[in-house]
DNA sequence: CTTGATACG
DNA sequence: CGTAGCAAG
């Protein structure tokens, strides 16, 4: 992701460098052109196509689940999230990065009636640090904390709700930060992550929702070459994100969308990214791969703000 | 001063008690009228008089003075302080707690061609703490940071303009602290600063301005009672004052208007206390008393908005 | 309640 | 750029 105090290495065209660079742009490919032309390049944006309610063999769906990494759930209170998520009206909510330890929920966030049974994971040490929450209309069969192992589940990352007919885990990845301080850590969550999942997924089939904090591939991100060496799209990360597919899930989205550029997720909050659509695409529906049959669709709801990540949303038919 | 999650000790009514309290105090004191009489007990506020321009013996002023506790330069110029200042036109202006390094003053602060001399004191150690400045319309013959004092020239509390006629003195005098856990150290500030202005005054007289962090006497606060063991209020901290007041310095305010109360430049941003005027009076213009034959006035601004303190303003025949 | 510095993204 | 926590007032 792009860093601070230097030279927006995802922005193609910052805002500084679109008072020099149009001249020499426009000498090159606008030659044939009239010189009255003013070439105004807007930014190529996203139109998520309408919702798809049926599965591949016609049945309608039965699941909506909605994600969203809400970068401070106070935070994001206060700018109307909820109301954005009464109206989608999800099934299952998961959120990622609430930062907010559980006795000081916003009292709005506390009620919603619409979801009886909620669940909260917090940082232990830091207090506002990551956190993750689950909340649903019907009651899991069972719900657990972490992956499992002491190392990784210090800092409220991951919830999981078993279902009848499957388990849903919502996670919010390890950022491998600024430098890639943590590139290391990283990749030994990547590698537990995984094998927790593979256990899930011997039991029932899953689906696996939130920030998985990787850009898998060149069409998942607006500059792929600046970011080689970017936490989320380090080789190292992309062939973590990889391996997982290996295991035997699918990325929703791209299943079902393969071609389709400039489907971002999150935008950073510095140099007008948001509006420029310089995005990423982090956040993610996964599922066990023989679920596809049951999968209808997987949106991403680029238009909802709150957050410096979208909210996005899968149907399926379970 | 006022401590967080404790009930207001300075505040008369708190808006919980408001609901209640009318009743009972009706009935005591209200036993005379009519049922139908709704008592609507505002706030008791304070109407500075119109400025008076000339000294005792009818000479017109020559200085013109305004010292005011920004509680944070940056945020205090983004709401609007400068234009505040501009309209108020002193010929020197001091600010107090401007929490700002000098390379990071912004520009507006640094243009002010009104003020071509401008001097700046910063907290050495940590940033964003403390910090005083000094702009005058005409060069002052020098101009010292601190009082002499390793122990207490760390913190950019003092700077001092010598002037032909006098000395200019601006300070922020070291809060005693939650708990008064700096009211030692207070102590020996106060002896301190006290020998320092006498060695001034003994070469010229001289005008002190600032936050001097203490309200006098009980006439000083709304709530006196409450306040004793209060930073600002301790006998400790009131004697200081004192003392300064023996040692040959007047508090120009409380000179002209010995028995107006209500007069304070201090709100706590906590429980509406501005609102309420339930306030300190912390800010001073003291003069060497020598001088009382020059001064003409000394102004409490309480209207101007920007920081938790009001600007005052001294006029002076020198 | 409000400021600013710092951690993290 | 923006959200947290914290220290200070």
């Amino acid at each position: 992701m792009p860093k601070r105090g230097k030279k927006a290495e995802d922005v193609d065209s910052a805002d500084e460098l679109e008072a020099t660079e149009p001249e020499a742009k426009k000498s090159k490919k606008g030659a044939a052109k009239g010189p009255k032309e003013k070439v105004v390049e807007g930014p190529i944006l996203y139109q998520d196509p309408p919702n798809k309610l049926t599965s591949p063999s016609g049945q309608k769906y039965t699941l909506k689940v909605t994600s969203w990494n809400v970068d401070g759930l106070r935070a994001w209170v206060k700018k109307k999230g909820l109301e954005w998520v009464r109206e989608e009206d999800p099934d299952v909510l998961c959120l990622q990065e609430t930062k907010c330890a559980e006795k000081l929920l916003p009292p709005e966030m506390r009620e919603m009636p619409e979801y009886p049974h909620k669940y909260w994971a917090c940082a232990g040490a830091k207090e506002g640090y990551s956190g993750v929450a689950l909340l649903c209309k019907t009651e899991p069969l069972s719900i657990t904390y972490g992956i499992g192992e002491e190392e990784h589940d210090q800092e409220g990352r991951v919830i999981t709700a078993e279902f009848p007919s499957h388990f849903l885990v919502t996670a919010y990845v390890p950022n491998a930060g600024r430098g890639l301080v943590r590139l290391e850590y990283r990749q030994r969550w990547d590698a537990a992550f995984r094998a927790y999942l593979r256990g899930l997924d011997a039991r029932k089939p899953l689906v696996l929702c939130g920030d998985l904090n990787v850009a898998h591939a060149e069409i998942d991100l607006k500059n792929p070459k600046g970011n080689k060496k970017s936490a989320g799209f380090t080789p190292e990360e992309r062939q973590g994100f990889g391996e997982l597919l290996t295991a035997g899930f699918t990325d929703t989205f791209r299943h079902l969308y393969p071609e389709t550029p400039h489907a971002y997720t999150f935008w950073t909050y510095m140099m007008n990214a948001r509006a420029k659509n310089v995005g990423w695409r982090l956040d993610y529906f996964l599922v066990s791969t023989r679920l596809l049959g049951e999968l209808c669709d997987s949106k991403i709801r680029s238009q909802a703000m709150g957050s410096d990540h979208c909210p996005i949303t899968l149907y399926m038919a379970l």
